[in-house]
DNA sequence: GTTGGCAATGTAATCGATTACACGAAAGTA
DNA sequence: TACTTTCGTGTAATCGATTACATTGCCAAC
């Protein structure tokens, strides 16, 4: 029922070598045509398949890549994934996942555990920007597996990068804050040492500086990616001499919970104060009090990953090709920062 | 830089076979310590990697498996996909993805190509119910590869599932809304081909028959898992003679169609009607006006299809297990589906 | 002193496919 | 006719690890 059928079969049954046999299924142009097609014919009604861990081991290529995330079950990563699929289909890699759950340890058995399985690339999306598994990034670079980050990276030399202008999300979030007439805007900011969260710092700095508006420490407040920290930081900002009226976050899931917290305390959305958040997730734009948001085209990062690793591997070692793809942030202005009233 | 390093380069180091060398990294009792040892140290210090591929081919297994899924940025397929990766990463088991987009072609391909790429197992969520591609399934089944389905199952014979009761979600749900006082419940209904759509309809229907609430096949609307189709759904329901005071719909984005449409025509919710979805979707808690949803907990159903994977795959051939595996729904009450007055 | 047994290691086949090199036959050339 | 190409296949090595079977040396038992 279960026989393997392999080359070698094919080859005794039709009394030549299997050598013969394999030249003539990839088409070698040494081979007689009507040997090629007998072969063919043979193989179908033999239903061979090919073994790709053979191919794999000769080769050296097992036509896997290995796509590495802090988690899957969030709504962007799963769609960055979905790009990379389906660039990559086409082209018959399969696409190994793994997760990392912020965790420095993970990322670093991820890695080595990739590089074990002989993959042909990695993708990925650091979990943390620590210098402890340097030697896990080295060991892929010195394996010369094609190594590509996308959304946070991490700047190493002859390495590719697919992100978005996260400066400029913070920037033009914040102006459509300001040009709603907001004052005093605070910051919902995410982890400072990752890369994306202190560009969209900085972003939102730049945008008040070029506005005449003054920049405040106290407005920034460090908060995890959580409809709670929203909360908090919501407690934490009525709470000043001169509370703002506006909040630019770094994620939706705080804007979201800063939202909860405005209106449980009655303050009016958006006349009152306007909320923007960071990523589209799907909730934002469904809600009733729809949250603006900057989209980071999650899809087309995944396929821009995909596209940049496909021009990589195939590309003889001495070559080495930094390409730094940085997409363009598009903001989803929605009820919350939409004022009624001028 | 990039030398493989193989068990035959630290044979030669040390002036012994490739064979030793292989049974001391494997802890063969019939090495000698000493040699152990000897070769342990060589090779950390060679920084030797055993090649996968290697491993793979001449055992025919390659620690890799299959996860078949209609797409992957759903909330529901990504959190099942998170529980077999987690419950499969301490037995070294890689997952490879592979989406269909409700295509079964795409399906029968991707079962072929997991094949042939040599996975130890699949775990896979049908799209489509056809017999169309049965061939695919049979070529599964006759090289022995575990297969597991998971939540949208197909009934084959020796082949196990898990599951969620479809039927009690239904009827759970169904019941709420009837406790709520709802006299006219409709059902926003997926397509009846699959099971899972199947089983929630008859759920609901059950629930109706046992509060003496008459069946009425105008009240059953099959349509898309779409905030579109839900809105779509609500302009023919409210065109009937005597429109639903409810809806439990078997999509959650259908059901937030519903409400904003209902919204849309000024129609009081709860209050006036009752909407409940199902799949926990995370926006059905985030929403202010938060929708009753039935949770399939699918990180739970991931965790058990990897489990049930995991004791199969080391069973002999001729044993074969199949094990049906039912999860309870879990009804979250939200205020979509609480009234305020009695 | 021969034989048996055991411990430790070597030899070589195997997994399935690819491919450099070799070789015989046919065909072309002088 | 004799020599060189060319064509089509065969031979055998290779990818890297595992493992059945063979071998070696040593010690004990008779």
């Amino acid at each position: 029922m279960s026989e393997k059928i392999t080359i070698y079969d094919i080859a005794k049954k039709l009394n030549i070598t299997a050598a013969t046999v394999s030249r003539a299924l990839n088409n070698n142009p040494k081979i007689k045509e009507s040997t090629r097609e007998l072969v063919l014919e043979t193989a179908a009604s033999m239903n061979y398949k090919q073994n790709k861990l053979a191919l794999a081991l000769k080769s050296g290529r097992s036509n896997n890549i290995g796509v590495i995330v802090p988690r899957i079950d969030s709504n962007f990563f799963a769609s960055v994934i979905r790009g990379i699929e389906e660039e990559l289909y086409p082209h018959g890699y399969q696409v190994i996942i793994c997760q990392t759950h912020e965790n420095p340890k993970r990322e670093s058995e991820n890695l080595y555990t990739l590089i074990d399985a002989q993959v042909d690339g990695i993708l990925m999306s650091v979990s943390d920007v620590n210098d402890e598994n340097n030697s896990a990034f080295r060991n892929v670079l010195e394996k010369n597996v094609p190594l590509i980050f996308f959304d946070r990276s991490k700047h190493i030399e002859g390495v590719s990068s697919v992100t978005i202008n996260d400066f400029k999300g913070g920037y033009i979030a914040t102006k459509q804050l300001i040009n709603q007439g907001c004052k005093h805007i605070a910051h919902l900011s995410g982890d400072q040492s990752l890369e994306i969260f202190k560009n969209r710092f900085l972003g939102y700095k730049q945008a008040l500086l070029d506005n005449g508006i003054e920049f405040n420490e106290k407005y920034v407040i460090q908060s995890k990616s959580s409809v709670e920290a929203g909360k908090e930081a919501v407690d934490i900002l009525l709470e000043l001499e001169t509370p703002p009226d506006a909040i630019f976050s770094s994620s939706d899931f705080a804007a979201l919970g800063a939202i909860q917290e405005l209106n449980e305390r009655n303050i009016n959305i958006p006349d009152d104060f306007c909320v923007a958040g960071f990523s589209n997730e799907p909730f934002t734009k469904f809600m009733e009090m729809s949250i603006t948001s900057v989209d980071q085209s999650p899809l087309e990062m995944g396929r821009m990953s995909a596209r940049v690793f496909l021009e990589q591997v195939d590309k003889t070692d001495t070559i080495k090709i930094e390409k730094k793809v940085v997409l363009a942030p598009e903001l989803h202005i929605r009820k919350s920062s939409t004022r009624t009233t001028s």
